[in-house]
DNA sequence: TCCCGCTCGTA
DNA sequence: GTACGAGCGGGAT
């Protein structure tokens, strides 16, 4: 997977305004002050962050500006910009509406003392070279052109008139490269900026000598050969100014970074600061840009249309109003229909698609046909596998499945051809067993996912109602529910395609409405860099399965069976009498009336409570009947959700179970597990560990797991830039006891322990109860502890107070790749609600970062391993920090290497961590037994 | 037959 | 205190 290549734009915002005064008509705002430039600058901005995303556009963009007058310049040469005029007046009040500007965009506004803004620029460019960036200066100076690179990437822009400026274009204007245009400038001077130069030389001549004699240095040593006489004294006698003249047009190019790279990223423009910065200054037309209540689709791709639409942050868009005409649905039976679909896909360069089956679980599933939409209200249906809903229904006319699917390939497969689908990833497998490898491709549920994460629904039916106030056919009204259920491939064919082409029709539309607003809000870099090719990812996995042991489970089943029995005859003789043991309303009854025990707790719903933590108290009390209970519970839940569920999930074909992964089910941006859940395996108690033990190699394999060590608090350390954490993680030390150190003042069992807690307390979004509960402490002396670690590691406080006050004022979290997760609760009036969104918030950049990070290993993982000549090594699973593999014995090393050093990286190049990511690699016959 | 709350398995 | 999914009991339907 090649990683998309950053771009920094960097915005030399005092030239331009100087340029955009002179060059555009003197307007003033709603207050009476003059904008015409500021004005000028917002519509420039703001066509420059519409190319996110667009073929050589920003990923990354800053507006940088002059901090102050006096640079090391001045120190040089006291006459440097001595005689530059001051400002009209008309402009001076324009100054700040910039930075006002910037910020409505959302965009970093970087000035620094004593540094001039070429001299930032120059720096930013260096520091994006050296991380392999593209970068382009949005200027016309000339000086900056000394950076201009076509190797590195490395271009000017010059707004006012589109043009880009190149090596080419340099070369055009001074008849020198970039790396000679210091020496011009310096032999030619500069009257505005009061650079000396040399009496008579001008341009002409200063190209001239440099092209003759290769550098001012080589001119000024060959004065001799020089057979004009005037320019021949003028160079001797100013050979000084000449030479102060060089080091003043050299750029600064190694200060120190006032904001890292990363921090640059281009997120889309969040649309209420910069509707507010509109309104206030009166730009209309501009506003009317964001204003108008023009749906993302109707043909504009620039956020504006978008921003419309959004008019709170986390307040769902107003619905478009659309018009769903399923008579105009097809049913394609024929193949010279067909054809004419497929040759309306391709011309149209797009097709949205459907797979419908016969069942839920896309592993085992059939085909029953697939649909095609190609613009709002012109879709087909193709059945291919339906039949009679009965031995009286004959089965329907309709192409061969092998017919339909061998047209279908090579539009699935064409590089020019888009597919979109909502949940690609179950049509993903049904076509990968028919050998299709869908490219390329969207996914509008996960485009959906990366959007509205934590607001919305992402079900096809749920977004057609909130995005178009459309209601889909229920599946339930084609296929009925319950007992009279039938399968897909059982529908008429009428009533199939009006369901089927109605999802495809809906998908396109959706994908019209939400393609746009990837851009616009900043969704891009997550969707393309993590989720979508996450898809095939998973969908590899899916389809690979894991290997259970069945017999073996069988085994522990019948053991697990035996001793409930014996301990439940062992419950109610201690109860004295025999109730329902799973049932926690009649446990509570037993416990606390019959046996009259004592403390009972009781929830909500006035119901005794009898978790885990009540029945340890009472067995600690020494009460055998809740002993008793737990290990009942133990074993039945072992047996019931793992050893006789797991066995049922075995695929009779292939003999392994193949979970579905979510790629949607986790808020923060982690993958969930249906079907069976492999994410909660147990692994904790010796006894739940031998369930691993079930998950085993085929012959000749081993299973290898790789996960990463501590990886939250390693982000929560990086995010919250605290000293002694990272520094701690890059000498390896053991963290917990290094808090302890620092909390309590030594390190032994207890206070390392006590430590391990708070830490997660931390990435979990502390509370003094919470973490007072979890310590069984007093809720003041939680509290203390708290208060002690906020001042210790001061970073982590910063890092909370940042972030609630970001969620409190966007209503969404932001991951370190950009994934947002949506707060709506974050301003409710019920405080507790509003307590746990803010919990939530706080952990969710350090969770969902962690996803990220995973998900791009997984993204280059089958890649890399392919190129290391191990191609038969598979990953099967995800468990949030680890990866499970399934290694040919004898690779495992090698496998182990490649694994280890993908993890690792996984941040890299889009961003660089200030701590190592440790990955620990471990392999056996069996799951259990990899770790 | 469906849905909710409880409990408990994981990171 | 974060993030999930599954099985069960039990009441509503």
């Amino acid at each position: 997977m090649a990683e998309p290549q950053n771009h920094l734009y960097l915005v030399d915002g005092s030239s331009y305004i100087f340029r955009a005064y002179h060059r555009l008509p003197p307007l003033t705002n709603r207050h009476g002050t003059p904008a015409g430039a500021v004005y000028g600058y917002t519509a420039m901005l703001w066509k420059l962050a519409d190319g996110l995303n667009k073929a050589d556009g920003p990923t990354h963009m800053a507006v940088i500006l002059d901090a102050s007058s006096k640079s090391h310049r001045n120190a040089m040469y006291d006459q440097y910009k001595a005689n530059r005029p001051p400002p009209p007046d008309d402009l001076v009040p324009q100054f700040p509406l910039i930075r006002t500007a910037t910020r409505a965009f959302s965009i970093p506004c970087i000035e620094e003392e004593g540094l001039e803004a070429d001299d930032i620029i120059a720096c930013y460019v260096m520091a994006a070279k050296r991380a392999g960036w593209k970068a382009t200066i949005v200027s016309s100076d000339k000086d900056l052109m000394q950076l201009v690179d076509d190797e590195a990437g490395i271009d000017m822009l010059d707004t006012m008139n589109d043009r880009r400026i190149d090596r080419a274009y340099v070369e055009g204007k001074f008849g020198v490269g970039p790396e000679k245009v210091g020496d011009v400038l310096a032999l030619m001077g500069d009257s505005v900026d009061n650079v000396p130069g040399v009496p008579g030389v001008g341009p002409k001549t200063a190209t001239q000598l440099i092209q003759q004699y290769g550098d001012l240095d080589k001119v000024l040593a060959s004065v001799g050969e020089i057979s004009k006489p005037k320019l021949k004294q003028n160079l001797t006698e100013h050979a000084d100014n000449a030479r102060l003249s060089r080091e003043l047009v050299r750029l600064v190019c190694d200060a120190p970074l006032p904001e890292p790279l990363e921090d640059l990223a281009l997120k889309g423009i969040p649309p209420e600061p910069l509707r507010e910065f509109l309104e206030d200054q009166g730009f209309k037309s501009l506003l009317n840009r964001v204003g108008g209540s023009r749906g993302a689709s109707s043909g504009g791709n620039s956020p504006v249309d978008v921003m419309a639409s959004r008019p709170a942050p986390s307040t769902p868009a107003e619905p478009e109003k659309i018009t769903v005409d399923r008579t105009q649905y097809e049913t394609v039976t024929s193949e010279e229909a067909l054809d004419r679909w497929i040759a309306e896909a391709r011309a149209r360069g797009l097709v949205a698609i459907d797979t419908e089956t016969d069942c839920i679980d896309c592993i085992i599933a059939n085909l029953a046909g697939i649909s095609l939409a190609t613009e709002p209200n012109r879709a087909c249906y193709i059945p291919v596998g339906h039949i009679g809903q009965d031995m009286l229904t004959e089965t329907p006319v309709q192409l061969a499945k092998d017919l339909v699917l061998a047209k279908l390939k090579p539009l699935l497969e064409d590089p020019a051809v888009l597919k979109i689908a909502h949940n690609l990833k179950y049509d993903w497998v049904m076509l990968a067993k028919a050998g299709i490898a869908v490219a390329p491709y969207d996914d509008t549920l996960v485009m959906s996912f990366d959007l509205d994460a934590g607001r919305s629904n992402h079900g096809l039916d749920d977004l057609a109602k909130q995005h178009f106030d459309h209601e889909c056919i229920a599946f339930k009204s084609v296929c009925g529910t319950g007992a009279k259920q039938i399968s897909f491939d059982k529908v008429p064919l009428d009533a199939a395609t009006e369901y089927a082409a109605e999802d495809a029709d809906i998908c396109l539309r959706l994908w019209q409405r939400l393609k746009p607003r990837l851009a616009a809000e900043g969704g891009n870099r997550v969707y393309e860099m993590v989720d979508r090719p996450l898809v095939a990812s998973i969908g590899k996995m899916e389809r690979r399965g894991i290997k259970v042991d069945r017999d073996y489970l069988a085994q522990l089943s019948g053991t697990f069976a035996t001793e409930i029995a014996a301990l439940e005859e062992k419950v109610f003789e201690a109860a004295g009498g025999p109730f329902t043991i799973g049932s926690p309303a009649q446990l509570g009854h037993v416990l606390y009336e019959r046996l009259g025990l004592k403390g009972g707790r009781k929830g909500k719903s006035g119901q005794y409570s009898t978790d885990v933590t009540e029945l340890e108290r009472l067995a600690g009390e020494g009460v055998d009947a809740a002993r008793l209970v737990l290990d009942w519970r133990q074993l039945s839940k072992l047996k019931s959700t793992y050893t006789d569920a797991l066995q049922a999930q075995i695929n009779p074909d292939t003999g392994r179970v193949h979970t579905s992964f979510s790629l949607s089910g986790a808020q923060t941006g982690r993958l969930s597990s249906t079907e069976p859940n492999l994410q909660n395996i147990p692994i904790r108690t010796e006894i739940g560990r031998k369930i691993r033990d079930a998950f085993v190699a085929e012959p000749g394999h081993v299973l290898l797991s790789a996960d990463y060590s501590q990886i939250e608090l390693r982000l929560a350390a990086h995010m919250a830039d605290v000293p002694q954490l990272k520094e701690a993680f890059r000498a390896g030390e053991d963290i917990h006891a290094m808090t302890a150190e620092e909390l309590f003042g030594t390190v032994d069992r207890d206070t390392r322990g006590k430590a391990k807690t708070v830490n997660f307390a931390i990435l979990y979004g502390i509370s003094s109860w919470g973490l007072a509960g979890r310590l069984g402490i007093p809720r003041e002396e939680g509290k203390a502890i708290i208060d002690r670690y906020f001042s210790r590691f001061p970073g982590i406080r910063t890092y909370i107070d940042d972030t609630l006050a970001f969620v409190r004022e966007h209503g969404f979290t932001r991951t370190l790749f950009g994934r947002k997760t949506h707060f709506p609760n974050i301003r409710a009036s019920n405080p507790n609600f509003r307590a746990s969104a803010e919990r939530a918030a706080i952990n969710a950049p350090i969770q969902g970062t962690s996803a990220d990070l995973i998900k791009r290993a997984m993204n280059r993982m089958d890649g890399a391993l392919a190129e290391a000549g191990l191609g038969d090594v598979r990953m099967l699973l995800q468990v949030h920090d680890e990866l499970l593999f399934e290694v040919p014995q004898g690779q495992e090393d090698a496998a182990a290497k490649v694994v280890r050093s993908v993890m690792a990286a996984a941040a890299e190049p889009a961003l660089t961590l200030d701590v190592p990511l440790d990955v620990e690699v471990g392999w056996g016959a069996h799951w259990g037994a990899a770790h």
